[in-house]
DNA sequence: TTGAAAGCGATACCAG
DNA sequence: CTGGTATCGCTTTCAA
């Protein structure tokens, strides 16, 4: 009892837990990790020690004993768009940094779509090699039993930017992609000055990040703004070439378009179809993720407003989550969750990426 | 060599040092810490033995054997409003997890524009006791003087929230206010339909963050809207009653207001204004900061947009920065900017304060 | 001016 | 089943 009330001023460690439940260090490590080879009795024993001396293990420590490496997978479509790019720059750092913390950061890139690539990829994954893995994929059957599938190894998945929720996967890090596109609707709608067609740019249907931010800006286009009306979206896939080839067609069509969401990534493509022929039009434009080019894009005034999500965050919150879960320690949900940016000309960063590491 | 392309595995350590520069490890310890007591010529041996192998300290390993704990004391005006409510509840929340890495958060309360009890607060710490303080306060001089005194007694210091620029403090931990306000502009600037007068509420001539704010507005509206008209502010000092209360004269002298910046606190002042006499206008309100109040004027109309900071990230990056510098070690300045946030009804977080921390 | 050795808090191997 | 002890990477007396 004394020795507990000295003790008070730091923090309780093993060896307190070793000595007031009357057993050895290696006893009491045996219970902390839930080791075979221990008496139910001396369990309890120092399970109640643990208890009374309110112990908190030092992961730090332990992890230093452990020499505890953290090998973690990104595995990402092999896009080579501003968002893809900005997201594998972001690891890049990150994993440069994490280096230094006993984890390491390696990322792998597959044809986009291509379940088939990230199942084998899956499969392919050695729990003994891997601790935890990100996957930016579509959610299709195949991939989501082959996220099953890992998890059943012991490896932790957590979905990155586009959810996976029929997985199982132990976190989405990213944003709700409904909401986004409610975002969207209503700076559309406060922003465009008159009646007039609003069209809708998507990606693929076979991303469900796409196909949530269409479901959102419809539904409050719909309920709150009966002066738009939002034409048939085109398809873009991404593909800038193609969106800026189909722009005029869709223009010509529908003359009174006072308004594009581009939902997806391909944005070149339109800013260059802007740029060429619709500086006279009064064209509320709003697009997704900050990035160089849609950076100077709403700096010019081609872009009025872009939702985003941050790519540093995004990296670092799934970094988080992989050691949490590997770990089965808890986590800061305030900290992981991912914010709906919305930046104006007036409120973004200066520097999209800045590379600078700086010394205080 | 051998030894050291055998090494290339994992990374390395103190050990390598010693034996490439052929000291010992204490020889080492002192050359690393810039301990007295070496020869020029064994810290040059030393020095190029750690670039030759490209050592990078443990920092988890180091502050376990040092057994060093962080003390950092968070400074805030004795505010009851919603914002340093949140800001406190912020650095409990942190500082629980933190006491647990070593770190201890300690808050500390003085009236507000207090300069004389902040410059006591900080001439009265100890360097022994305290690592680190990050002031939440007005910029006159005597503070400024202050801070450069605990500077110079080597306590890490942080502006918070409000900048203190000429007082060479390590680090300002906000957002920029000029751009802010810019921000708050560029959105009463597109809500509002037509020609009229906006109000514009601050908070007090001290505060640098509510001028700065108040310039960015001024500016951009200026430039960018000649339809709107800014009327003189009025001041509120951060006081809910004093705001309820100036607000019927002020509309009875211009009846064609048609927008309101609330760009200090005393929001709910604004609120129940707003509730009592306006429901029917046609009026844009932009206020600062998400908090609870706030959030149930976003959604229920009464507010248009909220500009905000995030009290999490400001409690967490004043934290990491404040170690940093005690430290001396570099930071990671994508992760320490502090966004400008942009919260419309539809992309609030689904709480503001999520207490729960949960397992994976 | 330098080195040997004892920890920090936790883990893991090898005996018994 | 349980305990002793070396070790992780680094710091810190205490001697020499």
């Amino acid at each position: 009892m004394d020795d507990d009330d000295i003790r008070t001023v730091s923090k309780p460690t093993v060896n307190d837990i070793a000595r007031v439940a009357g057993v050895s260090l290696a006893t009491v490590d045996r219970v902390l990790n839930t080791r075979p080879g221990v008496r139910r009795v001396t369990i309890d024993r120092v399970n109640s020690a643990i208890a009374q001396l309110g112990y908190v293990r030092d992961t730090a420590a332990a992890n230093l004993a452990r020499r505890r490496l953290y090998r973690l997978l990104f595995l990402l479509p092999s896009n080579r768009n501003e968002f893809v790019i900005a997201l594998e720059q972001a690891i890049a750092e990150q994993g440069a940094k994490l280096i230094h913390q006993r984890t390491t950061l390696e990322r792998r890139s597959v044809p986009p779509f291509d379940s088939r690539a990230i199942c084998d990829t899956l499969d392919d994954l050695d729990p003994e090699e891997v601790d935890g893995v990100a996957v930016f994929g579509p959610e299709t059957p195949s991939v989501r039993d082959a996220v099953k599938r890992a998890r059943a190894k012991g490896i932790a998945v957590v979905a990155l930017v586009s959810d996976l929720p029929s997985s199982d996967r132990d976190h989405f890090v990213g944003i709700d992609n409904v909401a986004a596109g409610r975002t969207a609707a209503q700076l559309m709608g406060r922003f465009v000055r008159d009646a007039g067609r609003i069209l809708v740019i998507t990606g693929s249907r076979l991303a469900r990040d796409h196909l949530e931010r269409r479901n959102g800006f419809d539904a409050v286009i719909g309920a709150d703004y009966p002066n738009l009306d939002v034409v048939a979206s085109i398809e873009g896939r991404d593909d800038p070439e193609l969106i800026q080839e189909l722009l005029p067609d869709v223009f010509e069509a529908y003359p009174d378009i006072c308004g594009i969401y581009s939902s997806a990534a391909g944005n070149p493509g339109l800013i260059r179809f802007i740029e060429e022929t619709s500086r006279e039009r009064d064209l509320v434009v709003i697009a997704h993720e900050l990035t160089p080019g849609s950076r100077l894009a709403l700096s010019s005034g081609v872009f009025d407003a872009i939702i985003s999500q941050d790519t540093g965050h995004i990296v670092r919150s799934a970094t988080r989550l992989l050691k949490a879960t590997a770990d089965q320690v808890p986590f800061d949900s305030t900290q992981e969750r991912i914010r709906i940016d919305i930046y104006l000309r007036e409120n973004m960063p200066l520097s999209p990426i800045p590379h600078a590491e700086e010394l205080p």
